[in-house]
DNA sequence: AGGCAATTTACCTTTTACGGTAAGATTGGC
DNA sequence: GCCAATCTTACCGTAAAAGGTAAATTGCCT
Protein backbone atom coordinates (compact mmCIF):
# COMPACT_ATOMS: atom_id res chain seq x y z
CA UNK A 1 0.00 0.00 0.00
CA UNK A 2 0.73 3.87 -0.20
CA UNK A 3 2.90 2.84 -3.49
CA UNK A 4 2.47 6.42 -5.07
CA UNK A 5 2.05 9.15 -2.79
CA UNK A 6 3.10 11.19 -5.75
CA UNK A 7 5.81 12.98 -4.12
CA UNK A 8 6.64 16.15 -5.83
CA UNK A 9 8.62 19.24 -5.06
CA UNK A 10 8.68 22.70 -4.06
CA UNK A 11 11.29 24.53 -6.19
CA UNK A 12 11.84 28.01 -3.90
CA UNK A 13 14.77 29.67 -6.02
CA UNK A 14 17.62 27.35 -7.78
CA UNK A 15 17.05 24.49 -5.16
CA UNK A 16 14.79 22.50 -3.80
CA UNK A 17 13.38 23.29 -0.32
CA UNK A 18 10.56 20.89 0.24
CA UNK A 19 9.36 18.07 -0.84
CA UNK A 20 5.14 18.47 -0.88
CA UNK A 21 2.26 16.15 -2.69
CA UNK A 22 1.49 16.64 -6.08
CA UNK A 23 -2.03 18.15 -4.45
CA UNK A 24 -0.54 20.54 -2.31
CA UNK A 25 1.56 22.01 -4.89
CA UNK A 26 -1.61 22.66 -7.33
CA UNK A 27 -2.51 24.42 -3.89
CA UNK A 28 -0.04 26.31 -4.07
CA UNK A 29 0.20 27.21 -7.76
CA UNK A 30 -3.71 27.68 -7.99
CA UNK A 31 -3.89 30.38 -4.35
CA UNK A 32 -0.66 32.44 -6.10
CA UNK A 33 -2.34 31.98 -9.57
CA UNK A 34 -5.57 33.78 -8.00
CA UNK A 35 -3.24 36.61 -6.19
CA UNK A 36 -1.86 37.36 -9.73
CA UNK A 37 -4.70 37.69 -11.51
CA UNK A 38 -6.62 39.88 -8.54
CA UNK A 39 -3.40 41.90 -8.56
CA UNK A 40 -2.64 42.67 -12.01
CA UNK A 41 -6.46 42.73 -12.60
CA UNK A 42 -6.00 45.60 -10.30
CA UNK A 43 -3.04 47.31 -11.96
CA UNK A 44 -1.04 46.59 -9.09
CA UNK A 45 2.89 45.96 -9.33
CA UNK A 46 4.18 43.66 -6.81
CA UNK A 47 6.16 46.55 -5.37
CA UNK A 48 2.62 48.67 -4.70
CA UNK A 49 1.18 45.63 -3.31
CA UNK A 50 4.58 45.12 -1.13
CA UNK A 51 3.76 48.38 0.39
CA UNK A 52 0.34 47.83 1.03
CA UNK A 53 0.45 44.88 2.74
CA UNK A 54 3.97 45.02 4.44
CA UNK A 55 5.19 41.70 2.74
CA UNK A 56 8.31 41.98 0.26
CA UNK A 57 8.12 42.07 -3.11
CA UNK A 58 10.34 39.51 -3.74
CA UNK A 59 8.35 37.47 -1.14
CA UNK A 60 4.96 37.92 -2.74
CA UNK A 61 6.64 36.76 -6.17
CA UNK A 62 7.67 33.59 -4.49
CA UNK A 63 4.35 32.95 -3.03
CA UNK A 64 2.53 33.84 -6.74
CA UNK A 65 4.34 31.43 -8.31
CA UNK A 66 3.62 28.79 -5.77
CA UNK A 67 7.27 28.52 -4.50
CA UNK A 68 6.02 29.28 -1.17
CA UNK A 69 3.87 27.66 1.65
CA UNK A 70 2.53 30.97 3.19
CA UNK A 71 0.99 31.18 6.58
CA UNK A 72 -2.55 32.21 7.30
CA UNK A 73 -1.59 35.43 8.07
CA UNK A 74 0.16 36.26 5.34
CA UNK A 75 -2.52 35.19 2.97
CA UNK A 76 -5.06 37.32 4.91
CA UNK A 77 -3.01 40.42 4.57
CA UNK A 78 -2.73 39.93 1.00
CA UNK A 79 -6.53 39.37 1.01
CA UNK A 80 -7.38 42.37 2.07
CA UNK A 81 -5.32 45.13 0.40
CA UNK A 82 -6.22 43.35 -2.80
CA UNK A 83 -10.09 43.64 -0.92
CA UNK A 84 -11.21 40.18 -1.74
CA UNK A 85 -12.32 37.58 0.84
CA UNK A 86 -9.79 35.51 1.94
CA UNK A 87 -11.63 32.35 0.34
CA UNK A 88 -11.69 33.44 -3.05
CA UNK A 89 -7.88 33.21 -2.91
CA UNK A 90 -7.48 29.74 -1.47
CA UNK A 91 -10.45 28.08 -3.05
CA UNK A 92 -12.42 28.15 -6.44
CA UNK A 93 -14.80 31.04 -6.10
CA UNK A 94 -18.08 30.88 -3.71
CA UNK A 95 -19.55 27.50 -3.19
CA UNK A 96 -15.87 25.83 -3.71
CA UNK A 97 -16.57 23.01 -2.95
CA UNK A 98 -14.09 20.45 -3.53
CA UNK A 99 -14.51 16.74 -1.36
CA UNK A 100 -17.35 17.57 0.56
CA UNK A 101 -19.41 14.06 1.73
CA UNK A 102 -19.09 14.68 5.11
CA UNK A 103 -19.17 10.82 5.85
CA UNK A 104 -22.57 9.51 5.25
CA UNK A 105 -22.92 7.84 8.23
CA UNK A 106 -21.24 11.26 10.23
CA UNK A 107 -18.43 9.54 11.65
CA UNK A 108 -15.26 8.89 10.57
CA UNK A 109 -14.07 5.49 9.65
CA UNK A 110 -10.73 5.69 11.16
CA UNK A 111 -9.52 1.87 10.43
CA UNK A 112 -6.69 0.09 11.75
CA UNK A 113 -5.83 3.78 13.56
CA UNK A 114 -8.55 3.79 16.60
CA UNK B 1 -2.94 58.99 12.06
CA UNK B 2 -2.94 55.23 12.54
CA UNK B 3 -3.15 56.22 16.44
CA UNK B 4 -4.32 52.72 17.16
CA UNK B 5 -2.78 50.32 15.23
CA UNK B 6 -4.22 47.60 17.71
CA UNK B 7 -1.44 45.28 18.91
CA UNK B 8 -2.27 42.15 19.96
CA UNK B 9 0.04 39.46 20.90
CA UNK B 10 0.39 35.93 20.10
CA UNK B 11 1.23 33.65 22.95
CA UNK B 12 2.10 30.14 22.33
CA UNK B 13 2.52 28.25 25.14
CA UNK B 14 4.07 30.55 28.68
CA UNK B 15 5.83 33.08 26.53
CA UNK B 16 5.17 35.71 23.52
CA UNK B 17 6.00 34.49 20.18
CA UNK B 18 4.58 37.02 17.78
CA UNK B 19 2.77 40.45 17.81
CA UNK B 20 -0.13 40.68 15.78
CA UNK B 21 -3.03 43.03 15.19
CA UNK B 22 -6.12 42.43 16.35
CA UNK B 23 -7.56 41.37 13.30
CA UNK B 24 -5.06 38.55 12.51
CA UNK B 25 -5.70 37.69 16.06
CA UNK B 26 -9.38 36.93 15.50
CA UNK B 27 -8.71 35.34 12.81
CA UNK B 28 -6.47 32.26 13.99
CA UNK B 29 -8.81 31.90 16.69
CA UNK B 30 -11.73 31.69 14.51
CA UNK B 31 -9.87 29.18 12.17
CA UNK B 32 -8.94 27.16 15.48
CA UNK B 33 -12.72 27.29 16.90
CA UNK B 34 -13.89 26.05 13.67
CA UNK B 35 -11.31 23.47 13.48
CA UNK B 36 -12.04 22.23 16.62
CA UNK B 37 -15.82 22.44 16.07
CA UNK B 38 -15.35 20.00 13.02
CA UNK B 39 -13.24 17.58 15.10
CA UNK B 40 -15.32 17.27 17.99
CA UNK B 41 -18.51 17.22 15.71
CA UNK B 42 -16.89 14.13 14.28
CA UNK B 43 -15.87 12.52 17.25
CA UNK B 44 -12.51 12.45 16.56
CA UNK B 45 -9.12 13.29 19.29
CA UNK B 46 -6.37 15.30 18.74
CA UNK B 47 -4.73 12.12 18.45
CA UNK B 48 -6.53 10.56 15.61
CA UNK B 49 -6.71 13.58 13.79
CA UNK B 50 -2.79 13.76 14.44
CA UNK B 51 -2.73 10.28 13.02
CA UNK B 52 -4.97 11.40 9.65
CA UNK B 53 -3.00 14.36 9.19
CA UNK B 54 0.74 13.67 10.19
CA UNK B 55 0.66 16.63 12.15
CA UNK B 56 1.63 16.37 16.08
CA UNK B 57 -1.34 16.39 18.74
CA UNK B 58 0.54 18.84 20.39
CA UNK B 59 0.51 20.88 17.24
CA UNK B 60 -2.82 20.70 16.47
CA UNK B 61 -3.78 21.83 19.62
CA UNK B 62 -2.04 25.33 19.71
CA UNK B 63 -3.61 25.44 16.11
CA UNK B 64 -6.60 24.86 17.63
CA UNK B 65 -6.68 27.38 20.71
CA UNK B 66 -5.14 30.00 17.61
CA UNK B 67 -1.67 29.99 19.48
CA UNK B 68 0.08 29.68 15.91
CA UNK B 69 -0.15 30.92 12.43
CA UNK B 70 -0.31 27.55 10.24
CA UNK B 71 1.02 27.31 6.49
CA UNK B 72 -1.61 27.06 4.10
CA UNK B 73 -0.74 23.31 3.51
CA UNK B 74 -1.20 23.20 6.83
CA UNK B 75 -5.11 24.07 7.03
CA UNK B 76 -5.35 21.93 3.75
CA UNK B 77 -4.16 18.77 5.07
CA UNK B 78 -6.22 19.37 8.38
CA UNK B 79 -9.04 20.50 5.66
CA UNK B 80 -8.75 17.15 4.19
CA UNK B 81 -8.75 15.05 7.20
CA UNK B 82 -11.75 16.33 8.32
CA UNK B 83 -13.09 16.15 4.81
CA UNK B 84 -14.22 19.87 4.94
CA UNK B 85 -13.50 21.98 2.17
CA UNK B 86 -10.79 24.22 3.13
CA UNK B 87 -12.67 27.85 2.79
CA UNK B 88 -15.06 26.03 5.28
CA UNK B 89 -12.27 26.15 8.08
CA UNK B 90 -11.06 29.99 7.37
CA UNK B 91 -14.80 31.66 6.31
CA UNK B 92 -17.75 31.33 8.07
CA UNK B 93 -19.27 29.59 5.52
CA UNK B 94 -20.13 29.20 1.89
CA UNK B 95 -20.70 32.60 1.20
CA UNK B 96 -17.84 34.47 3.95
CA UNK B 97 -18.04 37.77 1.77
CA UNK B 98 -16.12 39.80 4.40
CA UNK B 99 -15.93 42.81 2.86
CA UNK B 100 -16.19 42.31 -0.65
CA UNK B 101 -16.54 45.62 -2.31
CA UNK B 102 -14.20 45.37 -4.82
CA UNK B 103 -13.33 49.54 -5.20
CA UNK B 104 -16.41 50.95 -7.42
CA UNK B 105 -13.90 52.49 -10.05
CA UNK B 106 -12.35 48.81 -10.42
CA UNK B 107 -8.78 50.09 -9.38
CA UNK B 108 -6.90 50.50 -6.19
CA UNK B 109 -6.41 53.73 -4.25
CA UNK B 110 -2.89 54.24 -3.58
CA UNK B 111 -2.86 57.20 -1.83
CA UNK B 112 0.76 58.33 -1.18
CA UNK B 113 1.95 54.94 -2.96
CA UNK B 114 1.87 55.48 -6.42
C1' DA C 1 -10.22 9.74 46.32
C1' DG C 2 -8.10 7.44 42.48
C1' DG C 3 -7.56 6.32 37.70
C1' DC C 4 -7.87 7.06 32.98
C1' DA C 5 -8.22 9.63 28.64
C1' DA C 6 -7.72 13.93 26.40
C1' DT C 7 -5.63 18.07 26.18
C1' DT C 8 -2.31 21.57 27.20
C1' DT C 9 2.21 23.19 28.19
C1' DA C 10 7.16 23.09 28.12
C1' DC C 11 11.61 22.34 26.06
C1' DC C 12 14.38 21.26 22.20
C1' DT C 13 15.70 20.63 17.32
C1' DT C 14 14.99 21.18 12.46
C1' DT C 15 12.87 23.28 8.77
C1' DT C 16 11.04 27.11 6.51
C1' DA C 17 8.76 31.67 5.91
C1' DC C 18 9.89 36.32 5.54
C1' DG C 19 12.58 40.69 5.02
C1' DG C 20 16.52 43.08 3.06
C1' DT C 21 19.41 43.65 -0.43
C1' DA C 22 21.39 43.05 -4.69
C1' DA C 23 21.93 40.98 -8.95
C1' DG C 24 19.93 38.97 -13.21
C1' DA C 25 15.97 38.69 -16.69
C1' DT C 26 12.39 40.59 -19.24
C1' DT C 27 9.69 43.88 -21.60
C1' DG C 28 8.72 48.24 -23.66
C1' DG C 29 9.78 53.06 -25.06
C1' DC C 30 13.10 56.47 -26.45
C1' DG D 1 21.61 50.77 -29.03
C1' DC D 2 20.31 52.71 -23.89
C1' DC D 3 17.18 53.34 -20.11
C1' DA D 4 13.39 52.43 -17.01
C1' DA D 5 10.01 49.56 -14.91
C1' DT D 6 8.76 45.11 -13.47
C1' DC D 7 9.61 40.71 -12.09
C1' DT D 8 12.62 36.87 -10.74
C1' DT D 9 16.44 34.79 -8.46
C1' DA D 10 20.06 34.47 -5.11
C1' DC D 11 22.06 34.90 -0.56
C1' DC D 12 21.89 35.89 4.25
C1' DG D 13 19.90 36.72 8.85
C1' DT D 14 16.04 36.33 11.91
C1' DA D 15 11.74 34.66 13.43
C1' DA D 16 8.52 31.30 13.67
C1' DA D 17 6.14 26.81 12.33
C1' DA D 18 6.25 22.09 13.16
C1' DG D 19 7.83 17.64 15.09
C1' DG D 20 9.23 14.79 19.18
C1' DT D 21 8.99 13.90 23.76
C1' DA D 22 7.66 14.35 28.25
C1' DA D 23 5.51 16.55 31.93
C1' DA D 24 1.49 19.08 33.70
C1' DT D 25 -3.37 19.76 33.62
C1' DT D 26 -8.24 19.12 33.06
C1' DG D 27 -12.29 16.44 32.99
C1' DC D 28 -14.85 12.42 33.54
C1' DC D 29 -16.22 8.27 35.68
C1' DT D 30 -16.54 4.52 39.04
Amino acid sequence: MNASLGASILVENGKVTRLVNVAENKLLADAGRRIREVRTGQGLSLEQLALLTGISAPALSVIENGKRDPRLTTLSRIAEALRVPLAALIAGGVGAAESAAPSPSGGYDLGEYQ
